[in-house]
DNA sequence: AGAATAGTGTCTTTAAGACACTATTCT
DNA sequence: AGAATAGTGTCTTAAAGACACTATTCT
């Protein structure tokens, strides 16, 4: 341990994205067709190495997502979801890798890259269910992903981002819906979000295109942190303890 | 980009460990003094870079616990906290360091260790206000260390790992006070941790050993996860939109 | 008129916040 | 007796859960 002039081991540090969005209510991952070995033409999340030993994480984030799914997408909010460094993971040697997670409304439709033979959304409970298999640990990173994203819905504003730039609160409810994956009671959420202060403003008397009653448009306010929170119906396992 | 033969850049991995613990009910954190450049001689966190290319991530954080501060604490449960990769970060080269968080109560004294000339407790808040300063962005790991153990208390049991193996209501109580710098109304904490069911249970009719009315003992229980979590009192900030 | 969707109101229950009092040990 | 700490009870208020009804547009 205490060599002179011990030199520490040098891994390979890639990334990985986890890109989720709403199609059809339904929360979609981006996924890319692996181009090379290994796991040539299986399904893998978007990411790679480090270019250069000096580029910064989030920029070979926002970089292997332009290569692999052409989605030039610089205001994306990419945030830190986790380390993947198992020994072993990897079969081309010490690969850790860092996986960041983006959150957005209605994202383009993909078009295959350079280093991918094509990038597509896929609907994250076919991911989850293991009916599609990805490379790598990447099931782990969509699921650890996809958990992540469901707590953010409780405490912040997020849900809002799924939206376009207006939206109805219907619309919002969905959105809590598809990604917690349960229903909810729609005059309480009318009631909860009504009163939740800042986090959503009326935009104008708008209207909407479908049959029924038009219904009225709001903006994502400007309240972040949701005080008191979203409160997520909990599944009935572990909400007692097996006491008396 | 796609080069042939390309091989990725390789990066120094580090792991850097926020050892967090309650002496004399103020909360510390596990610091060495660095006994090699650069920053010889500053406080720093435990860590350093992994021995062999094969080494798991947590293999290094638990090794360069024993190494740096001789603490041989197998059981002691190491959660990931973040990744600190900004280059230029550490003078030496591109270094990514993976951060990692443990909890524990009364945590035995450290000795010096081999790569530090020693390891001490330090109280966060003399850390955090910036009285103490520290090597690198070591400032930062331990404040995200810090938040990322508050949110815990919150939701999971963890409260209860901060104490011995038996503990008195008010001995939680002044875990939560401690951790979260405020101070709670005894007779609703009561109220509280009586009623959530699993999180607490009585260890017997024992007694304790100071003046006035003996305190009933009680040892953690089965549930690990709150529902409903204890209620941190938010600070006035940020609590109302600015709205209306 | 009737279908379809939007939106509101009320009652109940749970739990937090803010209080004051009783209980058990010690010197 | 009095000091010191442990523990309980009550009232109020905020907010979630569970309901049924009214409102506005379309065909």
């Amino acid at each position: 341990m205490a060599e002179d002039r011990w030199t520490p081991p040098a891994v390979m540090l890639a990334v990985d994205l986890v890109i989720l969005t709403l199609r059809e209510w339904r929360l979609h991952v981006l996924l890319v067709e692996r181009g090379v070995e290994p796991f040539k033409g299986a399904l893998a999340l978007p990411g790679g190495f480090l270019q250069h030993a000096e580029e910064d994480l989030t920029a070979a984030a926002h970089r292997e997502l332009a290569e692999e799914a052409a989605m030039n997408v610089e205001t994306l909010h990419l945030e830190h979801l986790g380390v993947y460094g198992t020994p072993g993971r990897d079969p081309r040697g010490r690969v850790v890798s860092v996986a960041y997670l983006a959150i957005a409304p209605g994202l383009p439709e993909p078009t295959a890259g350079t280093d991918a033979a094509g990038a597509r959304w896929q609907r994250v409970d076919q991911v989850l269910s293991g009916d599609l298999k990805l490379a790598f640990d990447h099931w782990q990173i969509v699921w650890d992903g996809v958990e992540s994203a469901r707590a953010k819905l409780e405490r912040s504003a997020l849900a809002t981002a799924f939206c376009g730039p207006t939206f109805t609160i219907s619309d919002l409810q969905q959105v809590y819906e598809a990604v917690w994956g349960i229903s909810l009671d729609p005059r309480n959420f009318y009631r909860k979000v009504q009163k939740t202060s800042g986090f959503i403003v009326a935009a104008g008397p708008e209207r909407k295109v479908t049959t029924g009653r038009p219904a009225r448009l709001f903006r994502a306010g400007p309240c972040k942190v949701l005080n008191p929170p979203m409160v997520r119906p909990v599944e009935p396992s572990n909400a007692k303890g097996p006491e008396e």
